[in-house]
Order: structure tokens, then C-alpha cells, then sequence
RNA sequence: CGGGGCAUAGCGCAGCCUGGUAGCGCAUCUGCUUUGGGAGCAGAGGGUCGCAGGUUCGAAUCCUGCUGCCCCGACCA
């Protein structure tokens, strides 16, 4: 992609109504538009790094046998009746009617949705366990939206829901869940500590939100220090063997881990001081288990292996990308803007043609372009006729892993300069190195 | 939902108190000179001053109502 025919509006100064680092950063980066209080347009660039985002929670919910579907944004009111929650939600469900005057919604959630589309065609225990996601725009009439995409009222959530015969059953795909979210924040280049959260009516120990520590973050959170070391389980992990999951989820339970509304002070008094995280966090997860809530009130039944009907037992899980890519940035930053890490940055590499139009500087970009792209890149090249100092800025603000300046005075030693983002480290290379040196 | 604030060019702001032809910086366009960390000079374009009423010879400015947005707090992927 060539910048002068893409779309990226930087702006230059900080809108004023940005007040975190990462509203401010993706405002001026140019990968949003705010359209209304907690509503925002997703430009170019943005969008990549959403999509890219919504990949890797897809491909970790895969493997861990989640199956994808896609439900609607507006719902039928009687579908909320049927569980009681039509009056129970209050305000922040945005209520619609439609031509005919009939009461319609657009989905906060879909826990009524999915029950009502796994009652109707699933009948027998021999179809469990299932676990059913969808990555799909939701709205919250939140009483007040801040923080640009961190806490929109329009927002994209993957939510899953799993369906088992019985407790046990349940806890097992509790514990996938819980394992599929541990490697997709890994992913993401985020260090998340699932902590204990309100479990609500249900009650018991299987319900964690999943946190990662940002200064900025909105919640105080408590842990032992030892979770910033725990590796994640690998590609390799058997999202069937029980016993295996259930060692995992127990691992990364057993030291203390709180946000402030569960924090238990004695606890915490008891991890040895040294030991002892108090830091501010971002909810970029979270997983529960709500039993028979919904499949009891609205008749989801199987038939057991005894041949009685039985509500099925229900969880779900929820990761919002669009706030994870405010959060990332949150965690990912300096003063001169956005650091992407690898696996989402919406180009890994800018091409810095710091004198376009002359013909050296030009052809060699061309023989970047085509090389690093030969190895699977994505690539940006700063064409404009932009000074050297304003296309450095840039690149820093949008914070590409790479950036590969081609200059007139290094080509006339045949050599470009590469710089990584994230560690400011530069070093020169022959132009035909390159490739290599990036892209391996 | 309680409390506070803002609304003037794409962005950041001044002007309002004390009414009298709407300004500055950046950005944009043209030309020249520049070109390795947000260039310089010269010129140009762009605003029914959030909306609706009112006061007045005259309103960005004073008054009333409305709308939108932001911040702090209680609630949330």
C-alpha cells in the first residue's frame, strides 16, 4: 500500500475531548472517528487492527472447539420476555420499534438467542457438548461512554456460550474457555491475570474476569507477581483431556489474583511482600457460568442418558475487540505514539521514502516493497512529499513494527536503515539484506 | 443518574466581561527555495460563530429555551 492513495488522516494535534493515552493515539494515528458519544466510525487502519484482533480470538475459540455462528444485532423483544430480562436490563438496552409497532432491541448480549437456537434443533445429550460464538457489534446505552473504544456503547464482542448436560460437564468447557483465553491474550502481546469476579445468583468459584496491568486501566487490582511469568499453555494443549485443563485453570488460580471489588485484604496480606502487585488493570475478559438461568425459564431441555428431560447447563464468555485494541495500546506505548506488537499491527512494515521522486530512492523502494511482500508483509510506503522529519513522526505514531528509511545519503552506499519500533534500536543494511533481516 | 464544564474554519484556540465589517497557530491550495526527526518566504481559499426564540438601529458577544459533546462520581465486554 502506498500511503498517497491510502486513507489515513493524522492529526497533528489532540482532539480535546481525548483524555487517555490510547483515545488520544488512535484518534491522531487516524483509526477512528468519533460519530456520537460512544460511537465511532472504524477507518483504514483501525479496521485492520480490529479485524486482526477478531483472527486470533477466532482461531484460538476454534481450537479450542468452539464452533462459529452469527446471530442478528436486533432482537425480538418476546425473546427477552421469555426470560425476564425485557424488564429486568432497564435503560441500557437500547429498545426499538419497528414499522408494525412491534417491540425490538439491539442486542447487549445474546444468552435468549442462542438458548432459543440450541432449543430448537438440539434434543439429545449425545449433542454435548457444544459450545456456540459469535463475533458481532453490540449495543449498551452506557450512562456514560469514555475512553474511546475502551468503554463505547457500540462495541464488538466475541461472546461464546456452552451448553452441557451437567455441572461437571459445564466446568470443562468452563476450563477451555479459560485456556483459550490465556493464549489469545498471549497472542495479542497482553500479560492477562484471570482473577475471581462476582459470580452473581449462581455463586461458586467459576466465573474470572481476565486483567491485564495498565496504568491507566480503570480497575485496582492485587496479584502475586509470579503471574507475569507463568507461560501459557501451548498450541499443543488438549482441549479434551479434562484433567489436564482442569490442572492448568488450577495453576493459574492458586495464587492470590483480585480486582478491588473482591479484594480480600487478609489474603493478600498473606503473599509474602516482595511477592505483592498492586497495580491498575483492563478487563479485557471474562468468563462465567450461569447454570440452568436461561435454559430452565425458556425450555432448553435434552433428553439424558436416563431418558429424563434435563435443562442444559449454560456458560459465557465474552472478549471485546474493540475495546482490546484501545487496551493494547494502553499497554503498548510512548511518547511518539502507538506500538503495535507483531501479530496486530495492521502493517508490519513502513518503507520511509524520505525523497520521493527521485529515482533512486524511489526504485529502491520499489525493490523493498516487492521483496518484503514476497515474504508474506504487509507494507506500507510513505510516499507523500512529505519531509523527512514529518514522515519519521508518522511512522512513530502509527507505531509499524518496522520501519525501513531509504534515504539519498545512505543509498549511496547501497544502504538502507532499519529501525524496530518497539526498541528504537537502528541498524544499517545493505538494501539486499533486508528482506532477509525482517522477514526471515 | 447526581455534580462540573465546553460548543467560533479540518484540528487547537483567542474574541464575549464593556454589542459596531470574525481573528491567530497548525493543516489545505499555488509559487520559489529547501529535504535524515513535524522547513522558510510570498500569496490564496475556507466559518449562516451548535440550533431556535428574544432584547437592540445593530448580537459570536446580552437574555431564555433546546441540542450535542467532554470531565468527576455511582454502574458495565
Amino acid at each position: 500500500m502506498h500511503l498517497s492513495r491510502y486513507f489515513l488522516p493524522i492529526l497533528r494535534e489532540t482532539p480535546k475531548e481525548a483524555e487517555i493515552v490510547s483515545h488520544r493515539l488512535m484518534l491522531r494515528a487516524g483509526m477512528v472517528r468519533q460519530e456520537g458519544a460512544g460511537i465511532y466510525a472504524w477507518l483504514p487502519l483501525g479496521l485492520k487492527v480490529l479485524d486482526k484482533i477478531s483472527a486470533i480470538v477466532r482461531e484460538e475459540q476454534n481450537r479450542s472447539g468452539a464452533v462459529e455462528l452469527l446471530m442478528p444485532t436486533i432482537q425480538s423483544a418476546d425473546l427477552w420476555r421469555e426470560s425476564g430480562r425485557y424488564d429486568a436490563y432497564g435503560k441500557e438496552m437500547l429498545r426499538i420499534k419497528d414499522r408494525h409497532e412491534r417491540d425490538m432491541l439491539f442486542g447487549p448480549t445474546n444468552e435468549e438467542m442462542i438458548t432459543e437456537i440450541f432449543r430448537a434443533s438440539v434434543r439429545s445429550y449425545k449433542q454435548l457438548p457444544l459450545n456456540l460464538y459469535h463475533i458481532q457489534w453490540k449495543f449498551r446505552d452506557e450512562v456514560r461512554p469514555r475512553f474511546g473504544t475502551m468503554r463505547s456503547r457500540e462495541f464488538l464482542m466475541k461472546d461464546a456460550y456452552s451448553f452441557d448436560l451437567d455441572k461437571e460437564g459445564a466446568r470443562h468447557s468452563y476450563n477451555k474457555m479459560f485456556v483459550a483465553y490465556l493464549r489469545t491474550f498471549a497472542r495479542l502481546g497482553l500479560k492477562s491475570i484471570p482473577m475471581r469476579a462476582e459470580s452473581g445468583p449462581i455463586g461458586g468459584d467459576m466465573s474470572h474476569e481476565f486483567i491485564i496491568l495498565a496504568s491507566t486501566g480503570e480497575s485496582e487490582v492485587f496479584c502475586h507477581k509470579d503471574y507475569l511469568d507463568y507461560a501459557v499453555p501451548g498450541e499443543e494443549t488438549d482441549f479434551d483431556d479434562a484433567a489436564g485443563l482442569q490442572a492448568t485453570v488450577d495453576k493459574w488460580t492458586a495464587l492470590y489474583a483480585a480486582t478491588s471489588e473482591m479484594h480480600d485484604a487478609a489474603a493478600y496480606e498473606a503473599v509474602p511482600e516482595a511477592s505483592r502487585v498492586s497495580a491498575r488493570g483492563i478487563e479485557v475478559g471474562h468468563i462465567f457460568y450461569f447454570g440452568t438461568k436461561y435454559s430452565e425459564p425458556m425450555g432448553a431441555v435434552v433428553a439424558s442418558p436416563d431418558g429424563s428431560q434435563k435443562p442444559v447447563h449454560m456458560g459465557s464468555y465474552g472478549i471485546g475487540p474493540s475495546r482490546l485494541a484501545a487496551a493494547i495500546i494502553e499497554a503498548s506505548h510512548d511518547e511518539a505514539g502507538i506500538i503495535w506488537p507483531d501479530a496486530i499491527a495492521p502493517f508490519n512494515v513502513a518503507i520511509l521514502n524520505l525523497k520521493a521522486g527521485d529515482g533512486a530512492t524511489d526504485a529502491a523502494c520499489a525493490t523493498l516493497e516487492r521483496e518484503l511482500t514476497a515474504k508474506g508483509l504487509e507494507v506500507l510506503v510513505d510516499d507523500t512529499d512529505e519531509r523527512p522529519g514529518a514522515k519519521f513522526a508518522t511512522a512513530d505514531l502509527i507505531g509499524l513494527p518496522w520501519q525501513v528509511i531509504v534515504g539519498p545519503k545512505g543509498l549511496t552506499d547501497g544502504k538502507v536503515e532499519v529501525k524496530r519500533r518497539a526498541s528504537g534500536e537502528r541498524i544499517s543494511l545493505p538494501l539486499a539484506d533486508v528482506a532477509q533481516h525482517i522477514g526471515g
